[in-house]
Parts: C-alpha cells; structure tokens; sequence
DNA sequence: ACAAAATTAATGTATTTACATTTAATGTAC
DNA sequence: GTACATTAAATGTAAATACATTAATTTTGT
C-alpha cells in the first residue's frame, strides 16, 4: 500500500516531506512487526537488539556504554534494559576490576538459546524487505547515510 | 556517517538486514530531532501529528477514529493526544449530532497559529533531506511502499 | 421491534520512556 | 596529594505507551 492511502493524505509539499513521513511510518511498522514477533517470548525490541549486540561480541564482555553507542535507539536507557535481562538470566553482569565503575555485561548459554530459536524467525520477517532487489537496498542504505550525514 | 559507524556493527548478514537497521535508526535519528525542535513549544511529536492533521482537514471537523486512521504511528492513542491538546485549547471537541459515540476535532486559532511558527522550523528541518536529489527521495518512497505492500 | 454484533471513544493499569540527578570511581591540573 | 572535572552506571520521577477493558451508541439480522 503506498504511503498515500497509510496515512491517507492526498498531497504532500515535496518529495522530502513524503519521504520524511514514509521513512517514520516504515519504521513504525517494522518496529510494531517486530514487538508482535518478540511478544510470545517476552522479550521487547529494545531487549532483542541489546541480546544481538552482546551476541556480537561474544566471547569478549561488554560494557554498559558501549551497548548504549551500539543501540538502534541512542536515547534507550541500557541500565535498565540490562536489567530486564538480568532478571531473566539471558546475560551475565560482573564488576570489571580494571574500572571499578564499569560492569561487563555477558550474554549466557540460555540468552544464546533464545537467539538461535529467534533467528529462523526474524530471518523470516526480513524477507519481507525482499521486495526489492539486494542492490535496490545498498542503494537506499547510501542514501540513508548521506541524509544523517548533512546534519 | 554510515550506518556502520553509527552502530559500530562492521558485518551484517544481508544487504536486508542493514537496510532494515539503518531504516528504524534513521527513523529514532529524525524523532529525536523532532522531538529537540518542538520541545520548546511543549509539543511532542505525536500532538504535531495531530495538529497538522487537524489543519489538513480545516475548515472540516475531523472525528477521533479519522485522526488515528491518519497517524503515523498507528498505536498511538488518539484520545489522550487529544485531551492534552484540549487542555492547551489547541483544539477544540464537540460531540457529533449525527452519531452520538462520535466527537468532532477542530483545530482552534491558537492551534493554526501555534503551526504558522512552526512551518518554517520544520521546514529548514526538512532540508537536512537535500543531501539527496527529489527524484532520489521519490524512488525511496517508492521502495518503501513496496515493502510494506509485501507483507 | 428486538437481540446480538459492531463501532466510537474513553479509561484502567503496568510497563516503558525521557530527562535530570545521584553515586562512585577515575583522570587531570596544580 | 588535593581539588576539580570527567566518566560510568544507576536511580527518581513525571509523562507516555501498550494493551485490555469498559461504556455508550449505532448497525445488522431476523
């Protein structure tokens, strides 16, 4: 359905101002996909994506600051997100004696196990994107890039 | 900055799979943004979603249902946006005579006036896109649209 | 006309978020 | 070494959000 008939408005001042309303419902929409998927496991977006990063850096720890640099969303408070977590035993969090301010956060056998039976089904929701062609994708990523780049 | 900076992430499965990052990181980028700009004007997002929505429907009175239909979060809850905008007299509600359960939106002056400061704020905001040419954004509209048809 | 279903909006609530502040530890300048 | 600034993480809080439910009406089927 073309953002037109989404959000149902006829005319838009520019190509920029449709593009700026579509780039945000898109996300939206992926994000509400998403939070549907992750429902039935408990876990919200903002928790799969601090998983991921850690799985990336597995078997190396990672600290609380560079989780946050590393976060989709800049401002998502990582603190308490690693808590969520904690509390559901799917990473580690220990002192790091080197920093005694700093803690290093672990994913553990059980988050891993989440994220293999997670994999097969956000693979499947990606497809979604195949809608287009991989180059068709590069070539929007660039552009996407030089957007936040100009700021 | 590439999306790979931004995230700090070096690989990614897929042409997909970093498109469909760096689409929801761009989208959290440009809220932020938004949010830093209406933030004086003790506007969020969402309320600025309602008010130009109500000014595209002007002189029209819009009912609730209407609005959430052209919102672009499609979550968002349209009567307590509407209940914050009415306590700043932004807008104002009257009970629908043709169907009771129903409520008429209309934007107020002060509502029209609050937007006129604001059109070219979010205007030069807009700009941030001219990294890219029309006819760019217009094609990423497009591929946008055509993902979502997909699912 | 009447009961059942559907629609419209509002509300209750638990969780999450935004934002500022606090606490503790480290780094820097003198 | 001491004062001052900086950094890392956690926390307090008011507001917003997700989600289910409710209340009031209208629509539909018979």
């Amino acid at each position: 359905m073309s953002i037109e008939n989404d959000i149902k408005q006829k005319k838009f001042r520019s190509a920029y101002q449709r593009l700026a309303l579509n780039l945000i419902y898109t996300s939206n929409w992926m994000m509400y996909q998403q939070l549907d998927l992750l429902r039935q496991y408990d876990l919200t977006p903002q928790q799969y994506n601090v998983l991921r990063i850690l799985r990336g850096h597995f078997p190396e720890p990672i600290k609380v600051n560079a989780i946050s640099e590393r976060m989709l969303d800049k401002t998502s408070n990582t603190s308490r997100l690693v808590d969520k977590l904690l509390a559901k035993e799917l990473l580690e969090r220990n002192s790091c004696s080197a920093d005694r301010r700093a803690v290093d956060i672990l994913i553990t056998d059980k988050g891993q196990e989440l994220l293999k039976i997670l994999d097969p089904i956000i693979d499947d929701w990606e497809k979604t994107m195949h809608a287009i062609t991989p180059e068709q994708a590069d070539e929007m990523s660039l552009l996407l890039d030089r957007i936040r780049e100009s700021a």
